[in-house]
Formats: structure tokens, sequence, C-alpha cells
DNA sequence: CTTTATCTTAACCGCATCTTAACCCCTGTA
DNA sequence: TACAGGGGTTAAGATGCGGTTAAGATAAAG
């Protein structure tokens, strides 16, 4: 997908373009990333209203439409992905705690400075959780950060994913480094220690 | 303004509401709290859209629409707000009196310094008695706070918890340092001193 | 189209935590 | 001294949550 290469702030999504499923796009745009999207649309069908939303758009805008409305809602739709994504973490930022590292540009993670093969969801997880040290993340919190909804299986998907990226950071529960369970409610990243 | 007492998670404003100026809400709103807001007019004019998501509106609907594509709406505000307020933890901070520590973000409890080990419920309801210090707390409110309704065995399953809260933590009940039982009314957590 | 990596789902296990119950201690009252 | 009521304490059995593993589905790569 275009997002790890090019890192848009928004998008801005035409559902009239003929050459590609728009809806695809959002989807797997969501998946990967939290760019706000918004929708242009000729058709004012309800339907497609709320399946844009529901799919993790974060406005929809019907033509014909102004110019100065689409700016405003532009501006609207960056100033609430701005507070979201954490008051703007400064790229070329790397996390380090003990042995971890992470290397947030380049989305990659080292251990005692041998790298680990991470996959895309496993490696959102954990530089979500490093985004916020040393404090606990909810389960629904990371849920919806990676996969943008809460159903009801997400929390066994979580866990697996978990389990993976302790095995590959070489994390051992109770006994543990860098994650930490707080039960039933989410996971803690330790902070960067001394 | 309403919003300190009650706290909504989610304002939907009329903007054809006769009796007050909703765009002076708005402002207000926006000012003290990041609330979302979503705005209905019949008036799908320009310069109020505009206006309105200026102002801080997260979303701007014109009538009419379908209660789906409104319910849609809420869902994606609720969303992107969620991520915004990071997932809407509980009081941020820290809690000290003497040597006891807590940590909110963390869910974390020190005694001088020292990490103790607290179960969910154990936390929980040390947590709650924190946010009230000084002033008594009575059993139904703990019980409510914590199980969220009051049977019969929940007075004596607080009791356990509390044995178990003060023995971790190091507080003699008579001669305590912490917590005071105030008979047949609930507990009060010393508050903080000097 | 085949192959490979990743995601998803399901099943199973172990342990921390919750719950319950029994007992202790203190205080106030006859 | 005996008894009653309220809280404190302890321990044992039940429960549920998270950890773990592996197999089937899906998507990406070649």
């Amino acid at each position: 997908m275009l997002f790890a290469s090019h890192r848009p702030d928004l998008v801005i999504l035409d559902l009239g373009l003929p050459d590609s499923d728009g809806m695809t796009f959002l989807k797997n745009a969501r998946k990967e990333s939290l760019t706000p999207v918004i929708v242009l649309s000729a058709r004012a069908d309800e339907k497609d209203k709320v399946d844009a939303l529901d799919m993790g758009a974060n406005d929809y805008v019907t033509k014909p439409f102004s110019s100065a409305e689409l700016v405003a809602r532009v501006r609207s739709a960056l100033r609430n992905s701005r507070r979201a994504t954490d008051e703007g973490r400064l790229p070329g930022g790397r996390f380090r705690s003990g042995g971890l590292e992470i290397d947030y540009d380049a989305r990659r993670v080292f251990v005692d400075k041998t790298e680990v093969n991470l996959t895309q969801t496993e490696y959102n997880i954990l530089a979500f959780l490093s985004e916020h040290p040393g404090k606990v993340v909810t389960y629904a919190a990371i849920i919806r950060d990676i996969w943008g909804y809460n159903d009801l299986n997400s929390t066994k998907k979580l866990q697996v994913n978990m389990a993976n990226i302790r095995k590959k950071i070489g994390d051992k529960p109770g006994k543990s480094n860098y994650i930490v369970n707080e039960l039933g409610v989410g996971y803690r990243m330790c902070e960067t220690d001394e």
C-alpha cells in the first residue's frame, strides 16, 4: 500500500472515479493508518454514506459542494486527526526501553541491536503501545487503532498477536521485560528506564 | 456551562432550535472540552456549514437526513474522538498521601517509592477512594462503582478486598495510616497531608 | 498460477483472581 | 460474664482471563 511509503496527512477519496473500488481502498487504508479520509460522492444514497462512514471515513461529502465547504471540512478533519495522533509525534523519532528499540521512520524493531522481523499488524500494535510508554492502553483503544472497529473476535486476535510479538522480542509474560498485561483492562509498555 | 457537570460523550446540536444561538454554544463548548459536536441544520447554506466546521464542529448534517445516517455519523465521531482523547482513560495524573502514591495512567501503586502489586479490583477500590480524599465513601457507593450493583455478599467481598489492600500497602486498621473505616457507613481515605 | 507470508479462527491449558465461608477480635450492652 | 453486631483476617475451591499453539483462510509476491 502507498501509505507506508508516502504517509499523506489526509486523503480525499472520490468514489466517482471509475478505475478502482473506492470502498476497498478505504478498508485497506483504515487498516494500516489513521490518516483521515474524506469521501466525495455524487450519490447521496443513504447506504453508501453509512457504509463509508462505518468503514472508517472521517467525512462524507456529496456533490455538488463548494470549494469553501471542502476546505472547511479538510480543516476540520486535520484538526481532529492532529489531536488524535497524540499531538503529532515528530517523525524521525525513535523509541528505546532497555534493549528494545523502535525506528518509526523505517518501521523497524531491534532487540539488543539485532533486528527482529515483525509483521505489519505486529509492528502497529507495538508502535502504538510504545507511543504511550508507561501508560495502560485499553484493549478497546488498541483494537480501534489497529482494526478500526470492535468486533467480538478482536481481543482474541490481539492476544494472538501479542503472543507473537512477545516471542519475537523475547518477552516473558509474568516475568516480563517490556509489555505488562493489566488484567481485564489492557497492556502497558514499560517506560524507558534509567 | 453544562459540560463540567454532565460530561457528555457527544453533543448533537440543532441549529434550528429557536431559543438560543447555536454558534455561541459551539464556540464556548469547544473552548472547554474536546467533546465531539455534530451540528444539525435545515439550511444547506454554504456559509453556515463553513462557519460551523471552522468553529470546531466535528460534522455538519443537513436536513432531511435518515436516522441511519445520523447514527453512522455519531459512530464515526465517537470513534475519532475516542482516539483523540486517548481512549478516555480516567483522570490522568497522580495521587499522593504520605508514602502512598497512585499513578492513574499506569494503574500502578507505590508505597515509599516501592511498587506494590494490586489486583484489578483492589486497584479499582483504592483508586475510587483516592478520588474522594478526606471524604467518607459509603459501602454502597464503592460497591456500585466496582461491581455495578448491590448484592448482599458485596460488603463481605469489599471487606476481604480491603484486607488485602491494607496488607499490601502496609496499613494497620485502628492504627491506620491511609484508610479509615467509619463504622456502619463506609471508608475514608486520608487526605494528602502537609 | 503457484508459492509464500500473514491473518484469522478455534481449541486447550494454567494460573491469577474472585468468591465464599468460617473464624477472630473488638466494642457496647445487659 | 455472656451475648450480639460490626468489621478484620485467612484460606480453600471455583472461575474466568490471558497465553499458547496449530490449522485453515486470505492476501501478497513471484
